[in-house]
DNA sequence: ATATTAATTTTACGCGCGTAAAAAAATAAT
DNA sequence: ATTATTTTTTTACGCGCGTAAAATTAATAT
């Protein structure tokens, strides 16, 4: 970092050092493989004199680069966004070098990203599949040869490890709450759901359903595609303009979902809420970053981001360490968060 | 693609299909650069054989990598993860290998990636800085280093060039229409605004007001960092308990601020829109993804995402092709957007 | 002080490719 | 057919580092 002159290479920069290249390889690889002194000594170079490893060279010979892929299925949600941040966070804090992708919703997409990552030879990868519309075959040959962890949403048997929310209490949770406080909800969801939690959280909603004694009515809109908001707007439109909803109260699948419901009852009239000139409770799932402030504030479960990013990398760093164990299930339980909406 | 045995490397490569080494590596660099009889044949190797080419070695010696680094203030923010898609996607079709980076609304984060940056090569940055808060000094070190281009938000004389929107057009579009629709409006911003086009879109407002004849009323709220939407709901409560708001119609800095202040009307119970019983009128600025599904849905100005991306890629292409010119600043229009809440 | 152990240096090789220069071959122009 | 031109091959070197083995030195234990 100052007017010395410049390193050209870790041969110069061990001379320098007074040490011999070795020994600064080594000390990069993992600072705490020399000695205190020596390290010591090193890092007080790299003060003085400006260096950086070549990375090129670093990880053209190494069995293992300290790269890690995240990937993600939709960037542009800023539910992932804000998971692919705190995922981004800890790889680095875990001394990885993270770099983000998204499939943006598109299957071959995802293929593609996979393959062009299997050629910077990364350490592991954390990845929160399109789900549904994943192609399988694919995502399973890449997890043979990449220490791969699964977030989010989960592909049966694929990778070393799932971490992610446990979707069916998420429903129950919400189903449970929304028939302590009024009308039993209906569940509204799209009918092709590209995401599998979605079948969870149904069950779950159909398991506290019938545990309390209730009716199940699931209502299944239509729609392709990551564009929730407008799926669940004209969905939510649609059954208005075919008798309304079965009940005055809708447990949305997801909160994107819940948006655009919301979106629809403005447009047509309809007052949504708990207070008392409200005519349907609406509630979502997932507490994304928006949902604090729709009008009225949305009602939804929140995911423990941290807790999964955090034990996504976690379990990852075991995988990359070479840990053989059998897959395993993560899954943490949701919290309700009490709005206005429901 | 098959059953062959696999293939090590380059020169294996070249010898199973019965080319040289640098040959085929001249290939790589650029297929066109090859007779095209020589290409098919490569190319049909391609897909008998499964090779590619071993990044880090290929970098290592390279003068000029194809890499791109796409550098966003806030990727948590839909609308930059919507450009950034946007601009990931050009690169690609322009042949480079782009890189996402989000700051985090951190200045230091927004210098140290910078720095690890340097560190890949890159053939050129396409970055939109944070603003205010921008490092001016390291980011120009970064630029002289790396051909940059800016975009979205602009730092004077920096980069190679900056590609964003004209924000004085879009405040006075929207202010002209908001005079010629109902009352004149208000401007409603942050008082330390993060982002340099605040001040562009102050501007245009007070412009477009002058040109009028009306008296322009600015509101400077506090608040600090990125969370938009609850600087503006609180800001907006704060207006509401000293007075209100000078004009029955907000103009807002931008999309999030007024989704804030549309919560703070909700939660005051203020009813929002042009229809007759709503008592004010809020307008945004960006089009953010999700202004079609506020309540009521937000009237706004669109950025021209494509036309910006597709520029911005474009000249960055220039710049590291080496063209020499002075700094230029090119700025598109935005289009209004009529919705229900102005 | 001696033996033991751990850390470091020396020496040496290889990774997979870029790239430059000269020679050879293929193509195009005359 | 001859010449000029372009493309390809040959040959050869180097990039910046990883890494392995043996020799040396330093730290620790006895």
């Amino acid at each position: 970092m100052s007017n010395s002159p410049k390193i050209r290479n870790m041969e110069e920069f061990a001379s320098v050092s007074g040490l011999s290249r070795p020994t600064v390889s080594k000390y990069f690889n993992d600072p705490d493989s020399v000695r205190a002194s020596t390290r010591a000594r090193i890092e007080q170079s790299l003060e003085e004199y400006d260096y950086t490893p070549n990375i090129y060279a670093m990880n053209q010979n190494r069995k293992l680069t300290k790269n890690v892929g995240i990937l993600v299925p939709y960037l542009a949600d800023p539910f992932f966004a804000e998971i692919a941040r705190n995922v981004e966070q800890r790889c680095i804090d875990a001394g990885f070098r993270p770099t983000l992708y998204s499939s943006h919703g598109d299957p071959n997409l995802e293929v593609e990203i996979l393959e062009s990552l299997r050629s910077l030879k990364p350490a592991g990868v954390l990845m929160a599949p399109l789900g549904r519309s994943s192609i399988r075959g694919e995502i399973e040959k890449f997890c043979n040869y990449v220490p791969t962890v699964l977030f989010d949403s989960n592909i049966p048997d694929l990778g070393f490890a799932f971490v992610g929310s446990n979707n069916t209490q998420f429903s129950m949770l919400m189903a449970e709450y929304l028939c302590r406080t009024g009308e039993p909800p209906c569940f509204f969801e799209m009918q092709f759901p590209s995401n599998p939690n979605a079948n969870k959280r149904r069950q779950g909603y159909l398991d506290a359903m019938e545990r309390l004694g209730h009716e199940p009515k699931v209502i299944k809109i239509e729609g392709d595609g990551w564009a929730f908001e407008e799926i669940g707007r004209l969905g939510a439109h649609k059954v208005f303009e075919t008798g309304g909803f079965p009940s005055s109260t809708v447990l949305c699948s997801n909160d994107r979902l819940a948006i655009g419901v919301l979106t629809a009852c403005w447009e047509k009239g309809v007052r949504v809420g708990i207070d008392s000139n409200a005519s349907i409770r609406v509630a979502g799932q997932d507490d994304h970053p928006l949902a604090r402030y729709t009008c009225p504030p949305l009602t939804t479960i929140a995911q423990e981001y941290e807790a999964i990013s955090s034990y996504a990398v976690e379990v990852l760093a075991k995988a990359v360490e070479g840990e053989k164990k059998p897959h395993e299930s993560k899954l943490f339980e949701g919290k309700l968060i009490m709005r206005d909406s429901a």
